[in-house]
DNA sequence: TATTGACTTAGACAAAGTCCAAGATAGGAT
DNA sequence: ATCCTATCTTGGACTTTGTCTAAGTCAATA
């Protein structure tokens, strides 16, 4: 995840070791944890780091789009930094994990035009829900 | 409405005039409502209903399969009585409108077995995403 | 190494939702 | 028609998630 801390930096950003642990804790694949996760983990690597600051750094994470933010159930937003290349995602309702998937096909073609409303379409979110392995 | 009061006496439960009410605030097309929309046009025709006795009873229709919960962005969520119609939704990034809509095809099908994960897949959602007639 | 605007912090505050003990009542029993 | 009681409702305390602010700190440039 320097990729990250890099592009950030680029854009203007100072690179304090507080935005530096929350890009550490983000990195890696089908990562989806929500603000309070990312603020556990990081504390564990720089005990005095704050809520408020982690709150501040995720959410100019995703104003510069390097971060996604992810609604799944009605609780806590979970934070994404696989927002370069564009997927769908695949949870359990028994445990909740979360899976990065990739369908095919454009969701919005299956939308026909009678049933846009006038609306124009920008996106589709998609999530598919299911049972993991080890829940069945 | 009446269908969902009736259905709700065929399960046993005791038709209040809490229940009754929040039952008419939820009759319509195209109504996604937070539980303080549904307790706020409750308290209007009965002043006394209670915030808690509005989430109950949202709960208990949810759990009965009578009213869908929609969790669109990471705010409140919203209860939906279209629950016997399979369908998905657009949502107006511009005034936050929501409409009900209905996709060619199923999207399962468009996420291949080899995204599954070993996951038994039940059931996906579909949020669309644009700007309405009135916020273009 | 001095400067300073950007950054971080603790804690107050707000919104959304859950939980509980006490009181009220729908609807079957008499 | 009245009684009875399990079920339902209520206000308020509490939790979770998130926002905001004023005061202090520091990264980066000169
Ligand atoms: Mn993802
Ligand atoms: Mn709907
Ligand atoms: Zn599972
Ligand atoms: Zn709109």
């Amino acid at each position: 995840m320097s990729d990250l801390l890099e592009r950030l930096r680029g854009r203007g950003w100072r690179l304090t070791s507080q935005r530096r642990v929350v890009a550490e804790v983000l990195d890696g694949e089908h990562v989806h944890l929500t603000a309070d996760e990312v603020h556990a983990r990081a504390v564990d690597r720089l005990p005095e780091i704050s809520r408020a600051t982690v709150y501040n750094t995720l959410g100019e994470m995703v104003t510069l789009g390097e971060v996604l933010e992810v609604s799944t159930d009605g609780r806590a937003k979970r934070y994404d930094p696989n927002a370069h290349h564009a997927h769908q995602h695949l949870i359990c309702s028994g445990c909740g994990a979360i899976r990065d998937v990739h369908p095919q096909g454009d969701p919005i073609a299956a939308l026909p035009a009678n049933e846009r409303f006038g609306f124009v379409i920008s996106g589709a979110e998609v999530t598919y829900r299911g049972l993991c392995p080890n829940c069945r």
